[in-house]
Formats: C-alpha cells, sequence, structure tokens
DNA sequence: TGCGTTAATATGTACGGACATCTCAAAGTG
DNA sequence: CACTTTGAGATGTCCGTACATATTAACGCA
C-alpha cells in the first residue's frame, strides 16, 4: 500500500494526476479522508503535491467519474464512498425498455376511479396511507385479442385527464403522456417483482383459469423533484411472461 | 434548433464549453458530423468558435461523458452515436446485490450431479443444447430451519471441485467462489425473472403446497471472454420473495 | 516493390494566471 | 433575538503556453 496524501512519484511512466488520484484514494481508504468529511482544498493540494491546480482538479475529476467523491461549488469535495462505486451496470436508453410490453397490444381501461390508499393498498403500492390517486384499470390485448396482462394504474388526481388519451393501439405509455402533457421528467423509476395467482375477477377477463400462476411487476415514477406520480401493477400470466436483464461489469471504459 | 457547428452565444448565462457542446451535438445530429467520422480538430474547434483550447477540451470531454465521441491520441475525435446514450441506469456495487439473499442463509446441497443438457432444459436456461454441467441442488435454508427457495446450481464440469466448499451457514456466493479458485472475473451477469408454481418434490423439500405460485430467478455469470460458466436458478415461494429495482435518470450528473 | 524512417498532425499531460459564482459563517442592524 | 449584509474561502469557468506521445501517411532506400 502507498502512503496516502503524500509526496507522489513523478516520472514514474504514470500521469502524475492518476499517481494523486491513487494517493488520495489510498488517503480515503485508510480513513485519512473519512466518508462524510471534506476533503483538502484545491489550493492545499497543490501545495502538498507541488503541483498545478489544473492536475490537482484532474486527479479530482477522476475520483468523481469514479464516484468516489462530489464536487460542490463553494462547499468543497465530499468524500462520498471508501471504494470505487459501481461494480456492475445496467443500462437502458428509455424507460420504455424497462416496459416489454410488445408493441401491437393496447391498453383498453374498463374502469376509472378515485380511490384513497387504506393501509394494506397503502403498503402494497409501497405509497403513502390516505393518499389520493385515480386509478385506471383493465387488461392489454393484442390486437388479435389475445391479453397480455391485466394493468392497474394509479395517476394523481390532478392528472386523471390524460385517461382519454390512453386506449388506442399504438398509444404512447402513461408516463410519457404525463411528462409531455404537464411537465414532469421522469427522475427514478422503481420497479418490483412478485409473484402471485389470478384472482376470479381478472382470471375471466383474461381468459384464464383462476389460481392461474402470475408474475407481477409494479412501477413506481418519480418526476419532478422526486414526486411519486405514477403507479403501474401488471399481472402477466406466468407462462406468457419473464422478465430479463443483464448488467456489465465497469463504469463504461475501466 | 440551433444553427450548428458556427459562432455560438457568449455570456448567455450558460458556460461557452456547454454551449460549444450543445452546438457540436446539433452538428452530429443533423448529419454535419456523420457517425463514423471524425470531428474536426481541436485546433480548428479554437478558431471556429474563437475559443482556447481548454474550453474547447472541455466541451468534448462533455460529449465524451456523453457516449457521444471517443478520443483516441494520435488520431481524433470519433463519432460514435447521434443522441445521447443512457438515459436511465442501474447501479449495483458488486453482483452480490443482485441475490437479494438473507444473511443468515445457508444452501444445503442435497444433490450433486453431471448433467448433459437436453433441448428443453438447454432452451430454459437459454445454454447450448448437449452441453454439459455439473448440477448442484438443493434448498437454502434460515438458520431456524425456515426455508427460502429452493436452488439449482449449474458449474462447468471443471469447476465441480467448489461443491465441498458450500453448505457452511456464512458461506460466500457460488460466483465468487469460482472467481477466486479459478480466477474467472465475472465480466456479465444476466437475469432473468419468472413465475412458476412448485411441483410435488420441491413443495415437499420446503414444507409448502404443492402448486404454490412462485417466483424463479435465474442468473447466468460470463466470465473471462464473455464465457458462460455458472447459472443459477432459485425458485421462492411468492408470499416470501420480491424483487427490486431502481433506475435514475441522468449520467450521473446531468 | 517492400519496408523502415521520418515528418506532420492529433490528442494527452502539465504548467501558469485571472475572474465568476456559490456557500457558509461571522459581523452588523433593526 | 431575528434578519440582513458582508466577506472569506471554495469550486467553476476561461484564457494562455509548452512539451509528450500516439497515429498516420508520406518519403527514401534497398
Amino acid at each position: 500500500m502507498q502512503q496516502a496524501s503524500g509526496a507522489v512519484a513523478r516520472g514514474s511512466g504514470r500521469p502524475l494526476y492518476r499517481e494523486i488520484a491513487d494517493d488520495l484514494l489510498a488517503g480515503i481508504g485508510q480513513g485519512i479522508f473519512p466518508v462524510g468529511t471534506l476533503l483538502p482544498g484545491e489550493m492545499e493540494l497543490i501545495q502538498r503535491y507541488q503541483s498545478s491546480r489544473h492536475t490537482v482538479r484532474e486527479a479530482l475529476r477522476v475520483l468523481e467519474d469514479m464516484g468516489i467523491v462530489q464536487r460542490q461549488r463553494g462547499r468543497g469535495t465530499l468524500v462520498l464512498s471508501p471504494e470505487a462505486q459501481p461494480a456492475f451496470v445496467q443500462m437502458v436508453k428509455s424507460p420504455e425498455e424497462l416496459f416489454s410490453y410488445p408493441a401491437d397490444s393496447a391498453f383498453r381501461v374498463v374502469a376509472e376511479e378515485a380511490v384513497t390508499l387504506s393501509g394494506s393498498a397503502a403498503q402494497r403500492l409501497k405509497a403513502v396511507k390516505g393518499s389520493r390517486w385515480t386509478r385506471m384499470s383493465g387488461p392489454r390485448m393484442f390486437e388479435s385479442g389475445m391479453p397480455v396482462c391485466w394493468t392497474d394504474v394509479y395517476v394523481l388526481p390532478e392528472y386523471a385527464t390524460i385517461a382519454r388519451q390512453l386506449g388506442g393501439a399504438n398509444s404512447r405509455p402513461v408516463y410519457e403522456i404525463i411528462s409531455k402533457a404537464f411537465g414532469e421528467e421522469v427522475q427514478k423509476i422503481g420497479i418490483e417483482i412478485y409473484a402471485s395467482s389470478f384472482d376470479d375477477e381478472r382470471a375471466k377477463a383474461l381468459g384464464v383459469e383462476m389460481g392461474t400462476p402470475s408474475l407481477c411487476l409494479c412501477r413506481r415514477y418519480y418526476g419532478n423533484k422526486g414526486r411519486l406520480f405514477e403507479i403501474s401493477v401488471s399481472e402477466h400470466p406466468a407462462q406468457n411472461y419473464s422478465y430479463s436483464l443483464e448488467f456489465t461489469s465497469g463504469w463504461q471504459n475501466a
């Protein structure tokens, strides 16, 4: 282990800013710069490493790209984590890919009503108990008439007017309609996957036997300022559906 | 749409390097700098935008962080893609987080045998038909004796010797044992999630009723040079288990 | 023709300075 | 005491320069 936070080797074949980054990283790992504290300022690092501000900033940028520190103008450089952050990353271009819905299927809304979440419903949806939503329910069908899944969509009451934009064969996802119509930018999406089995009503609607195993996907969409604005729960017949993910090692370049 | 690749607004409140990055991005989108070609050199961009090399490089770095261009010393700046790459990213620190196994549970191997995948089995595991594996099967139990899930682990025959390292209460995941013992570095992990229901044998082993809905997780581990070296299939009783994911917008800063 | 050498060109690294903007705490004010 | 103002210190932006190193193509020689 290299000595942390002192002089570093120059002309070692490796760039100076890398040496400095490694030294700072070692210092963080050894607790010299504990997580949650601020790293020494740029001016102090310049003196410590007898280098220029440009080089020091380059080193700090490396640590920031690794997710180890977070820089904040006017405050300083905050230590976030003692080690390189993501070892495995999954990337998707748009939230649409998280859907995996067949393109030639349509959501047919058969019920729309205002609901106030009871304790159990709130717990299941991981929403606030007593909060009010507008729920739209119905099956998603292929054009051929074959059922894909049963879907319950909960949106904030102020967004209830989007209901009339649903139902077309090539209608956009609900989150996208809301995003465009009301300026909600999707900041975060949470997905929960669990298994269940169909109750009587839904089994009839989808034309399967009651008690058929099902795969449920509950998606939560968070918009501006992290506000939860849509929850969608889909229940798929087990034999027709699976959910796939792929994780790749490294950040992007490594 | 802004005019691409000409002068940009200065003193617009936004940093100059951002303006330049946006202008170059627009130029790429309009086909002025087609995908696969090299962007103009830094010196030319300096003249075009009447700016300094530092600022131009900062702009190019923005595009590189977005995955739009790739810089190469001595060659130039290659245009990779016309639009920003990942909009949503999920990050996990280590493959272990993809497990979500309780810490105080243990895998109890009750059967170990060499298998050659039949067509249907290969299709289900997404592996090569006729390929040979060593399969270890058994329940995963809490220390209290309560069952967590049933697990089938397939490893390459050459790694079969790791079986004797399994079973302890705090044994490491299989992929990690293999990684350390044989130097396989996990490059990629694929996860497939689907619903099913327990057959007679497994239901008895886990103490649940036959036909109970279950959530199955099939994980595929790819090692050096992308070789598939382990497949693990876990079947969980539905009421005890759910799988959660979270995706965040932006690259890391945005 | 074939191959090693050389030169031009590109980005990478490193140094210097100046001013802008944000944050937070201390000092000042009512 | 509460609120506002001020100022020090931090990072952000932007300019300048010089040299190092990788790439490629042109050149010269056998």
